[in-house]
DNA sequence: TGAAATGTTGGGGCG
DNA sequence: ACGCCCCAACATTTC
């Protein structure tokens, strides 16, 4: 390899040229930059979901056009990317190929995959506020339960600052084939069904910029309350972002602390939930198996129930409680869920149909946008139980009292579930409450215009507690 | 980042 | 006036 050899910068969850170290260490170097984003087609869980290809497409639209703005070209490759990137490093001559490092098991088995096939790989810190790994206990080894790790990562050193991006890249004398972006077919076509996510969402970059802008002036003093209320923009919506990379742990951290509310209880536990996620990434890390194996390892034997039919009517929405129907109906729209109906969606799942929390987690991973390995599996197996400092098998979330709680009004609900956009008040969490008369006055037929529950939710949490807890004791004699 | 069952307390109606 | 009961409100325990 001689000294003016290009780099190849291999983007993957990190669709960004602001706070970029792979990037910036090869823009630094002065050698000519090949920034190549492969499709990875070689194992099934590398393909992402369908609404995260739609998000994919047009984020790597975006990141082409910024790459171009400071000369420079975004190479497209699909194929197995441990076989075709050595061909490429062959190809281009390219002394090393430069990448951030990731938590996920996929890609950190293309790493090693590419170093048995002699290339150079040299991993700069990721989209993490610390790299995977780095947060130990006292005794060396990974923190299991959130609050001490937690208190870890506000203690010294803070996450570094963000670095901005490079203004310009060295071309190479001849640049690679790259595949026609538009050929991969990543947007939907027969039907399309990417209306809603276009109305809900502007990936790149420079939208996520403005995402984090707004949300810290205007949402952030009082996300502490507002995050749990589905019907209100109290949350931050940052999460696909953050899964492309298309903005940073670190500039989303350092932005927060330097904000007017930075001391206040709101940014306070907004930081707190950027930790859950680098939890979640630490966690991963370490059990790279957490994608389909429970960390507590008696959920093994689970009898988990077989019911495609309760499986079809929760990922349509259709289960006949309104706020379960409503979250998935929102997900299924526009590639995202609010977290507190995520969770009372996952229990539903879990506890009330008790269907293995893989079909759930699947699901999840096919429509949302911000589908991430590690997000996901951990608030899986969070909400079943089975994970490290997960919650117990006994708490079972029951949809109509979280909805009063949470979504008062019903305007959530109504929302999402038109049909019962005539049902006053209290009644729209748990229509089944009305007298059949009230209900006929309503235009409300339950089983026709708006389904029957499909399961009695006392009924149901009594078998799970019934079910949970036999597991708990054939493991523990 | 639960909910339901069970226990306790205290005010008020009532004989 | 007093004890008794009821039950809402709150606290604790249990799943």
């Amino acid at each position: 390899m001689s000294a003016s050899s290009p780099l190849i910068v291999l983007f993957r969850s990190d669709l960004r040229l602001a706070d970029h170290p792979a990037l910036a260490a090869a823009a630094r170097s002065g050698r000519p930059v090949i920034p190549v984003f492969v499709l990875d087609t070689g194992n099934r869980h590398a393909v992402p979901g369908a609404a995260s290809r739609w998000w994919l497409h047009h984020s790597l639209h975006r990141l082409s056009d910024s790459l171009a703005a400071l000369g420079s070209r975004l190479i497209l490759r699909r194929g197995n990317a441990s076989r075709l990137l050595p061909e490429l490093v062959r190809e281009t001559g390219a002394g090393a190929i430069l990448a951030s490092r990731s938590h996920e098991p996929r890609q950190r088995t293309v790493e090693r995959l590419l170093r048995e096939s002699g290339v150079a790989v040299t991993l700069l810190p990721g989209n993490h506020l610390f790299e995977p790994g780095s947060v130990v206990t006292g005794a060396g080894g990974p923190y299991k339960v959130f609050t001490p790790f937690h208190r870890a990562c506000l203690g010294p050193p803070p996450p570094p600052p963000p670095m901005p991006a490079p203004e310009r890249l060295a071309a190479p004398g001849q640049w690679p084939e790259s595949d026609d972006l538009a050929a991969w077919a990543l947007r939907p076509t027969h039907p399309d069904w990417a209306g809603g996510l276009r109305e809900a969402w502007t990936p790149g970059e420079a939208a996520g910029a403005v995402r984090l802008r707004t949300f810290l002036d205007r949402a952030a003093a009082a996300y502490d309350g507002a995050r749990d209320l589905p019907a209100e923009e109290g949350t931050s919506r940052l999460s696909p972002y953050l899964h492309f990379g298309e903005i940073s742990a670190r500039q989303i951290w350092h932005a927060a602390m330097h904000h007017r509310d930075a001391d206040g209880p709101g940014v306070a536990a907004f930081l707190r939930e950027l930790v859950w996620r680098e939890f979640a990434c630490h966690l991963l890390h370490h059990f790279p198996h957490m994608v389909q194996s429970p960390l507590r390892p008696e959920f093994d034997a689970f009898p988990w129930n077989q019911d495609e039919g309760a499986l079809r009517a929760w990922q349509r929405g259709e289960t006949g409680y309104p706020i379960v129907d409503a979250g998935m109906r929102q997900l299924w729209r526009t590639g995202w869920m609010h977290n507190r109906v995520r969770m009372i969606a996952a229990s539903f799942l879990v506890k009330d149909l008790r269907l293995d929390w893989r079909l759930g987690a699947a699901w999840f991973l096919d429509t949302l946008v911000d589908a991430d390995a590690a997000s996901n599996s951990f608030g899986w197996q969070w909400v079943t139980g089975c994970g490290t400092d997960a919650a117990p098998y006994f708490r079972v979330f029951n949809p109509a009292l979280q909805a009063r709680k949470f979504d008062p009004e019903g305007r959530y609900i109504r929302c999402w579930v038109p049909e019962l956009g005539n049902v006053p008040g209290p009644h729209v969490a748990e229509p089944w409450t009305m007298t059949p008369a009230g209900r006929e006055t309503m235009g409300l037929r339950l089983g026709q215009s708006y389904p029957d529950r499909i399961v009695d939710h006392a009924e149901a949490r009594k078998r799970a507690l019934a079910a949970f807890s036999r597991m708990n004791d054939v493991f523990t004699v």
